[in-house]
RNA sequence: GCCCCCGUAGCUCAGGGGAUAGAGCACCGCCCUCCGGAGGCGGGGGCGCAGGUUCGAAUCCUGCCGGGGGCACCA
């Protein structure tokens, strides 16, 4: 019996109980079952007497004790108790909880999935970096992040689109070109130029695709250095993202939104919405009137769009390609921007709370040091992917929420010690591997037989326990994209697992007969396996069979 | 001045209003006659402060203190 069948019967008594006329009050859609902290108070425990009793006029007690009643009828259930101010404390039958084994090793790749978020149709902005240079930590962060969110939202049922915004438009892409042909002219780079090391690489990469650059005129030359380094930057970002298991299905050209004249096609729209006017010769948008604490500048004095009204001719883009819901990731240096997207949002006659929907990660260092590209000091996500590998820098960045600030330490995540959970989690699938090959080298076989009553040690319910806490964990990090929860859950397994086989065999010892036992206990260890290669697989982790 | 995030064990951090607040590291002591000891078991220690809401608050609200980040006709 699986956590989500005890939450369906625990609804299922209370349904009865309304019909028989012993409770006045409406069942919930979703009746909360978990994990209690002390094995003392059983399998699974439920407070919706807690939370019920107010609304049905009752004791918490009372409705409790009605409740338990009946669930004691219900088959798989051993017993049920009434415990503290009302808690329902129940403990399962052996062979009704050990059948979840089988039921994680039967639905194999996609246990976990669910169908919580199916209907939804969203399109997920992450990264979005300047082309200006290479991806730093903070555009790694995002790309962990991102990445796992859009599994998870897919494993729950969302159709998702992951797009990468290039910031290819703008004066920084003028600095950007000017500040290489600097270097390829051997310069110093202007003031307030690109002044990383990457940028002289980029130089010599421009000079040999047009060894002419030299020869032309100055301004000429700045716009074949720009767009010769820009086309270097995005290959590169193209091919360090996929060496990180990052991939976008749309990469989104900012350029190309200014090209097609979206920009003021954005504009003429949002005025004809009645949220635009003119002042001081600039082009505004009104988004005081959505909560934003002044109003915007869409078009300058001088005639240039800013780079709002970018972001507003985007947002249409994504409206009008069909995504209901928009999801921006940020970092906490952009939250300023969380008001005027959503007055963006609003203007456009969607519902701030209900199209859009803007995440805020906090900054995140390596050593400690903040890092920016102009002042040179840059860690790149390409040599984080040398020095520490993409499962230990994806999973380390998995493993916290994005609202913290977080200060990364790098020789932390290259130990492959319990300082670093990934290898915790890992070996636990390695292990797990091992042990299924044992088996099946000698002789044990789960198509040869299954029988759950055998998974009777406390290590063995608390292992089925968090196997069985897995969907809902998945459910639950997707609504809240919050992807650690998964994490922390394959380290609370990975724990779990490790108990088990330090108390329970599934190998026949010597030359000691293959029985049920053995059989049952491959089913599950076959079912942990699964269980954590699914987790990681969200994570966007490697679950080696051997390490 | 205004806005956002954070404050939990010596350190790094979990903890979607529930029962005795958890894990890793560090420290001390145990467990190798057989499935991988990259593991397991035991020990000491903690919710910044003050109010409020609630049957119940680390969690929600207000104020204060401390730390981080942000407030452009830049991008």
């Amino acid at each position: 019996m699986t956590p989500a069948e005890l939450a369906a019967a625990i609804r299922g008594c209370l349904a009865d109980a309304v019909a028989a006329g012993d409770l006045d009050v409406a069942v919930p859609d979703e009746v909360r079952v978990e994990r209690p902290r002390s094995r003392e108070h059983g399998d699974w425990a439920t407070n919706v007497a807690l939370q019920l009793a107010k609304a049905a006029g009752t004791s918490p007690r009372a409705l409790a004790t009605a409740l338990a009643e009946r669930l004691g009828e219900v088959a798989g259930v051993k017993s049920v108790e009434v415990a503290g101010p009302g808690f329902l404390n129940v403990v399962l039958d052996t062979a009704a909880a050990g059948e979840l084994a089988r039921v994680v090793v039967e639905a194999g790749d996609v246990y976990g999935h669910n169908e919580s978020l199916s209907g939804h149709v969203i399109n997920l902005e992450f990264v979005s970096a300047n082309p200006t240079g290479p991806l730093h930590v903070g555009h790694t962060r995002w790309a962990a992040l991102g990445d796992s969110i859009a599994r998870l939202l897919r494993a729950s049922g969302a159709d998702v689109t992951t797009e990468h915004y290039t910031n290819d438009a703008g004066s920084q892409m003028e600095t950007f070109g000017a500040s290489v042909l600097a270097r390829v002219r051997g310069d110093d780079v202007p003031e307030g130029g690109y002044r990383g090391a990457y940028v002289a690489d980029l130089a010599q990469g421009v000079l040999a695709r047009r060894p002419d650059l030299l020869g032309l005129d100055p301004a000429e030359a700045v716009a074949v250095a720009r767009d010769e380094a820009y086309a270097l930057q995005i290959a590169e970002m193209h091919s360090v993202l996929a060496e990180f298991g990052v991939h976008f299905d749309v990469w989104f050209s900012e350029r190309d939104l200014h090209a097609g004249g979206a920009v003021e096609r954005a504009v003429e729209r949002l005025r004809e919405q009645g949220h635009v006017f003119d002042a001081d010769g600039a082009v505004w948008l009104r988004t005081t009137d959505f909560g934003d604490d002044k109003d915007r500048v869409m078009i300058r004095g001088d005639g240039a769009p800013t780079y709002f009204a970018s972001d507003a001719a985007y947002y249409l883009s994504k409206r009008d390609r069909g995504f209901p819901e928009k999801i921006y990731m940020l970092g906490a240096d952009h939250h300023g921007y969380v008001n005027r997207l959503r007055a963006i949002a609003a203007c456009a006659g969607d519902d701030p709370d209900i199209n859009i929907e803007v995440l805020i990660g906090q900054l995140v260092s390596v050593g400690g040091a903040r890092l920016s590209k102009r002042a040179g000091t840059i860690v790149e996500l390409a040599d984080l992917l040398a020095w520490i590998g993409s499962d230990a820098v994806r999973y380390s960045l998995a493993r916290y929420p994005a609202n913290s600030a977080l200060a990364l330490v790098g020789e932390e995540l290259r130990k492959q010690t319990n300082d670093n959970p990934v290898f915790y989690v890992q070996y636990a699938h390695a292990r797990a591997s091992g042990v299924g090959r044992n088996a099946r080298d000698l002789g044990v076989r789960t198509e040869d037989g299954f029988d759950p009553s055998l998974l009777d040690d406390v290590t063995e319910t608390a292992l089925l326990a968090q196997l069985g806490e897995f969907p809902r964990v998945v459910a639950m990090a997707a609504e809240l994209r919050e992807p650690h929860r998964v994490a922390r859950h394959l380290e609370s397994l990975a724990a779990a697992y490790h108990k088990w086989y330090d108390e329970r065999r599934v190998t026949p010892m010597g030359d000691e007969a293959v029985t049920d036992t053995h059989r049952t206990r491959l089913w599950l260890n076959e079912a942990t396996g699964q269980v954590l290669r699914n987790g990681l697989a969200l994570l966007g982790v490697s679950a080696p069979e051997r390490m």
